[in-house]
DNA sequence: GCCGGGTATCTACCCCGGGTAACTTCTCCG
DNA sequence: CGGAGAAGTTACCCGGGGTAGATACCCGGC
């Protein structure tokens, strides 16, 4: 069997999305018609695999969500196809959204907990720079105001997806509406 | 050795404290003089022990951080300090807030990974609540926000916490500004 | 003072999953 | 046909969570 590195991870993809986020490496070593050895030959260890799933998923999600963005007119619209895109990717591959945020095995949790989060960071802050740029406020909050924002979409959505109980199109809106307004909601009340 | 699960679960911290949130369960027993069946016994599982420091944890940077918040005035300093006291409680916990959000290890990944979020959300949207009604807005937000706030929080804590670049204060600024205003920056564009 | 029973605790083990060393097989070329 | 080398598999190690069975301790009854 051919043990190209793309069809290892497409393999790990397959069963994780069928069984869930506790599969294991002898699983999908099998799924991919290998064994272990060869797993690693491929990917290298379990972070790595980690790490390479996470890639492919911010990838894809980034692209999708992207042409959303694209497609919606004014900035408040743009930011809510953001949240309303993000959640709709992360219900559809909430296996694999699982796997990548909380599948880690070392040391390094933290590492693990940012994975997503730093895959996407870089894009978001630049983004996010941009317009304050062009809003001609301070750009140097861009750095921060990507991880925070990230969290959030995170957290919500691990919370919509364990919970599911409110529409989430809802939550979208919810969402965006702190990101876009703050609690203060537009008050100029220092 | 008398086994008080209170007595456990203050070893478990001080050894977490001491060498990180990579301790083992053995070595916690043997920390506080008993062997593993016995913590068992007393707190449970890896995941009920987790929980159970995840509970402690919140209280007291709960404490900390309703008293600083309470010293200050007005709605957006009020966050201020509620986000630069969080950030400054996990760092002096650093160890043991790792542990907390990342040390699971059963299936239930997504219970692991809310267990903070989760102990305080509901007093946090309580908070929110209250402050929306008095704003004359839409309480239903809540949950949502509560969610999406402490995702914004834990993520830039763990970024800094990691990285460490910046200085704790500017970042504390940078989380506020935007919670509080958004990233329309109290702009009423659409 | 000695003995049975109950309880509290420890020792020794199981299991699972990640990671790897060493054996096997297949192929290609002289 | 034989041997070198690559490619893969089996069979193992190890660490950590979780538990069953052995052990020691304490106490009331004789």
């Amino acid at each position: 069997m051919l043990a190209d590195r793309d069809a290892l991870l497409d393999a790990a993809e397959r069963l994780i999305r069928a069984q869930g986020p506790t599969v294991t490496l002898d699983a999908i070593a099998a799924e991919a018609g290998v064994t272990k050895p060869i797993l690693y030959r491929g990917v290298g260890d379990k972070d790595a695999l980690v790490q390479a799933l996470a890639e492919r998923l911010v990838t894809r999600m980034t692209t999708e969500v992207t042409a959303l963005v694209a497609a919606a007119s004014g900035p408040r619209r743009r930011l809510h196809e953001l949240v309303a895109g993000y959640l709709r990717c992360a219900g559809l591959d909430r296996h694999l959204y699982l796997y990548v945020t909380a599948g880690g095995h070392g040391d390094d949790r933290v590492r693990q907990a940012l994975l997503l989060a730093d895959r996407s960071a870089v894009g978001f802050a630049e983004g996010i720079a941009a317009f304050r740029i062009e809003q001609g406020t301070d750009p140097a909050v861009a750095r921060t105001w990507a991880y925070g924002m990230i969290g959030a979409l995170h957290f919500v959505t691990l919370w919509w997806l364990r919970d599911g109980t409110t529409d989430i199109d809802q939550i979208a809106e919810h969402v965006t509406t702190l990101l876009w307004s703050g609690l203060g909601g537009g008050a100029t009340t220092p």
